[in-house]
DNA sequence: ATGAAAGCGCTAACAC
DNA sequence: GTGTTAGCGCTTTCAT
């Protein structure tokens, strides 16, 4: 049937009509131009009120050649980790302060089978910018839209000309060390780590500053094993370590969700936390509230992180002028699964 | 600056040149009409490919008056507790459908400060479907706009004239029922429930469900505690259950992250699960599996649920014919937290 | 400050 | 089967 649902929305030349002026006063005030008088303003604001009338984003981006809309890219291998937290709470700050602007989020499912569809819906025209989401791997097809279309990176982009682009993120390594020198400052002398990824930036840096603060006390820096950021690997890798045979009184997790496998993996052997051993993850998300005991952390602005990216593209697409890199704080939560810090 | 950084995208009469036909008959193959000669139709595609054309999406909705947008309607409510993986996980279903058709996806987060906003937005014609998602009590406001425009409901909404809106669901009073059951097969006596929300479909079926199969099993049904869905609820509701002093073998929380912190609480009393305490979940997400231990649940189809929340609004905007319910099936994934079933 | 007119890039009758 | 002709609803010079 394909219905004709809409029951004829107005249209802008009906509130023109109404309010006694030309379409383009109107359009004027719908725009907020300056340049109207305060009684044709007021005239046009009551008719816009009485019918309803909403703006057709359709005709007004033809015509304007801005769409208003901004994409949301996420590469379909992390669509499939939808699921965590952290890149959840980043699109929810994304979402959230597009909602303030006019600007009108597009999520887009890049399909790694046919990049190109996704490239070409970017630049065809379509959106005004992008913002690509990703733990993964510095997809370099979308390094090079940058330079038609404003973008920006959840996180650093693992790609040689860093330089060229927009993102934001927090400093890995300065977490990573911060939650390794936590654990050296609660007694722990026999660090491993669960790192994560290793063609991640996130993973290699904050492998890099666990690694720092463990030779800067002097210790062994060898207990290494890797995941791939997801809890079920988490446990693999903390599986590995405890295979080792080494003693390990601490373990640093690249993220809550690793840790928490970690932690289970522990638990199975008998090893109590953070009695015999101290965990402490990274990210500061669910899985670290609810664990048991709840997981020290380094929590990371997820949200603000989204919030900023937004505010980043929104900026650029205007003109205005733009840091190339924003860095958030993270900040180390102590909860129960390290242990109290010596009295000093 | 506002720079002119797109570098002229291809219009459709360029193509039309190009191939050396009219722009209909670009048209007609553009939108695969039957009617075109397969010459003039791989003249039009080479031609398509060497420019890179793109439709522009705007002309082409002005044109047709199609939007070809869905949008995913999130209370602002539920916006904050995004990091519901269940939630994330119906959105990725919506979004991966979508992603093969020729439908885009736009977020759209409803401030329940003015949500007249948004109503005016979706049947202002600047969306050819909505969808619906929330945990949360029936959103009245988006009940009569089913009248205007396709939408399509995740979750029962709780509302009087249900059999006006499509949604898709599963069933949960059926889903509780064996939870409950489950209990009961393998030897709990003492059931208690901690139940969600109250003022959702989700949160009242799921009592219902534990409720009647309690009963039927000549029990005791008055140990209910509820919350919002939330670790921390979970946890608070299973502590005021401890409170009441009477013996407790098996517990049916109405989601994962309330069981997670349902079990935290267990454990910091030193009750083990399963062998003091048998609990069992619902919705079969993350929570579950790296709960310790593993949560014995309910799954839920969660991206299946979107995956067909985003069928149902595409065909109800082609005018197919589509069923106003969609029921998906739960099953039972038994882990960990419940004891093994008796021999037989 | 305001209006008139000319499109934006595409689809949709309608003729051929 | 294909081209021609009008717009879709809005913004935007350019006059006034």
């Amino acid at each position: 049937m394909t219905t004709e649902l809409t029951p004829a929305a107005p249209t802008l030349e009906q509130v023109a009509a109404l309010a006694g002026v030309s379409r383009s006063t109107v359009s004027r005030v719908v725009n907020k131009s300056p340049h109207v008088t305060d009684e044709a303003a007021e005239a046009v604001r009551r008719a816009i009120d009485t019918l309803g009338y909403v703006p057709n984003r359709a005709a007004r981006s033809l015509a304007s050649r801005k769409t208003h809309v901004i994409a949301l890219v996420v590469p379909e291998s992390t669509a499939k980790v939808f699921a965590d937290p952290f890149f959840a709470s980043v699109v929810q700050g994304v979402a959230l302060h597009l909602s303030d602007t006019e600007y009108t989020l597009n999520m887009v499912i890049a399909s790694e089978a046919s990049p190109d569809k996704t490239r070409r819906y970017l630049i065809g025209g379509n959106v005004d910018g992008a913002l690509v989401v990703s733990h993964h791997t510095g997809d370099h097809s979308y390094a090079h839209i940058g330079q038609t279309l404003p973008v920006v990176f959840g996180g650093r982009p693992l790609m040689e000309d860093e330089s060229a682009s927009y993102f934001v993120d927090v400093d890995n390594v300065a977490g990573a060390e911060t939650a390794t020198q936590y654990l050296l400052e609660t007694g722990c002398r026999n660090l491993a780590i669960v790192a994560g990824r290793q063609d991640m930036p996130a993973g290699v840096d904050r492998l890099a500053g666990w690694r720092s603060a463990v030779r800067r006390a002097g210790l062994d820096d060898s207990l290494v094993e890797s995941g791939d950021f997801s809890p079920r690997h988490g446990a693999d890798a903390m599986r590995r370590l405890l295979h080792r045979g080494q003693p390990i009184d601490g373990v640093f997790c690249s993220n809550d969700q690793m840790a928490a496998g970690a932690m289970g993996v522990l638990r199975e052997r008998g090893l109590r936390v953070p009695d015999d051993v101290s965990v402490v993850g990274f990210d500061g998300d669910y899985f670290s509230e609810t664990a048991n005991p709840p997981l020290t952390t380094i929590a990371q602005p997820a949200t603000g992180l989204g919030r900023r990216m937004a505010e980043v593209v929104v900026d650029l697409i205007e003109g205005r002028d733009v840091e190339r890199v924003t860095m958030m704080p993270t900040q180390l939560l102590v909860r129960g699964s390290t242990l109290p810090l010596p009295q000093s």
